[in-house]
DNA sequence: TGGTACATGTAACATGTTACATGATTAG
DNA sequence: CTAATCATGTAACATGTTACATGTACCA
């Protein structure tokens, strides 16, 4: 029951409990479902998450029912933790991009494995896009997910308009032997 | 000696040693104006990744200088984990962006917060954006570098269009009580 | 000679990932 | 009755963060 600080994870855990219960399980899939465009969660971390925010009381364990499903249902307190966490302001956003480090470095790649590498990627983000653009249309009913989608296709537009102007960028790179 | 598999941020710090030999203080340094825009690493993780790679043989320990300074060199293995490393596929990309959350969530919200935490956001994008422009124009002689900073030009632009039509896309969230 | 920047590193903890173990229910 | 899916969870490890402890050299 020591109180600790909400991080980000629990606290998208406890966002998606305002309204019904949900068990482990199904919260895995909702967050999948809502956030997991823009924010990663294991199973393991739903769990361990739950588990600690039983014991800081923040949400209850109800019965476990056929196949040793357990509904979670958040607490007055987990509310009052969750609008507190909510109100504040949100905390810097973590990029992490690997291409970036292999362009930096790629002067120690064969030329041709680096456009493998961009081809590949190109791909990947335009397909994420298409999935993206597809799902838009499906979502007109729901303000607050359509705008992160919007992020999502904003970011992946700008990735593609930046793969494409990243031969022009690069070919000064190749030394000219 | 056990030999690991790298990681992207052990792999950064031998990309970084493959000029001169180079002290942990400077790996930080020079981290953080070569990569730190888009890959985090702090003092401590450089200090342990260090002593993994000399245990693995990656890199070896010159003779502490004047402060105790401790020049690290990359050997053979460790140039060859590093290519290794980085003819690989690049990981995939790890975007978490807490706004997101909080714009999910924004119905638990006072509707004056969002507001606010919405100009602060966009004000720290806005300045961003205009750092990286100002460090374009003195960037013309290194294409790779110039090549990585783009993708964070592109990146922010997108973020602010996207911040710009926010509104359009929140305002059927509003309930008309 | 005293403060600042340099330079090392450890300790403790938080978060995230991967793999595994266990069993219940349902569909075919 | 058997395979797939549902559903729980633990264990072990990897990575990332924050705070602290220690001391050195330089500069005003």
């Amino acid at each position: 029951m020591t109180v600790r600080g909400l991080n980000a994870t629990a606290a998208s855990l406890l966002g998606l409990l305002h309204g019904d219960s949900l068990t482990g399980w199904d919260l895995v899939a909702t967050a999948q479902d809502r956030i997991g465009n823009f924010w990663t969660l294991t199973q393991s971390q739903v769990y361990r998450e739950l588990a600690r925010m039983t014991e800081d009381g923040l949400v209850t364990v109800g019965a476990p029912g056929p196949r040793d499903r357990k509904p979670y249902t958040i607490t007055d307190a987990g509310r009052h933790a969750f609008a507190e966490w909510l109100a504040g302001a949100p905390t810097h956003d973590q990029i992490r991009v690997p291409l970036l480090l292999t362009i930096l470095f790629s002067d120690h790649l064969e030329p041709g494995r680096l456009a493998e590498i961009l081809a590949a990627e190109r791909a990947a983000h335009a397909g994420r896009l298409a999935a993206y653009r597809e799902h838009e249309g499906r979502l007109t009913d729901d303000p607050v997910r359509l705008a992160t989608l919007r992020f999502g296709i904003r970011h992946e537009e700008a990735a593609l308009a930046w793969f494409d102007e990243l031969p022009g960028l690069l070919s000064a790179t190749t030394p000219p032997r």
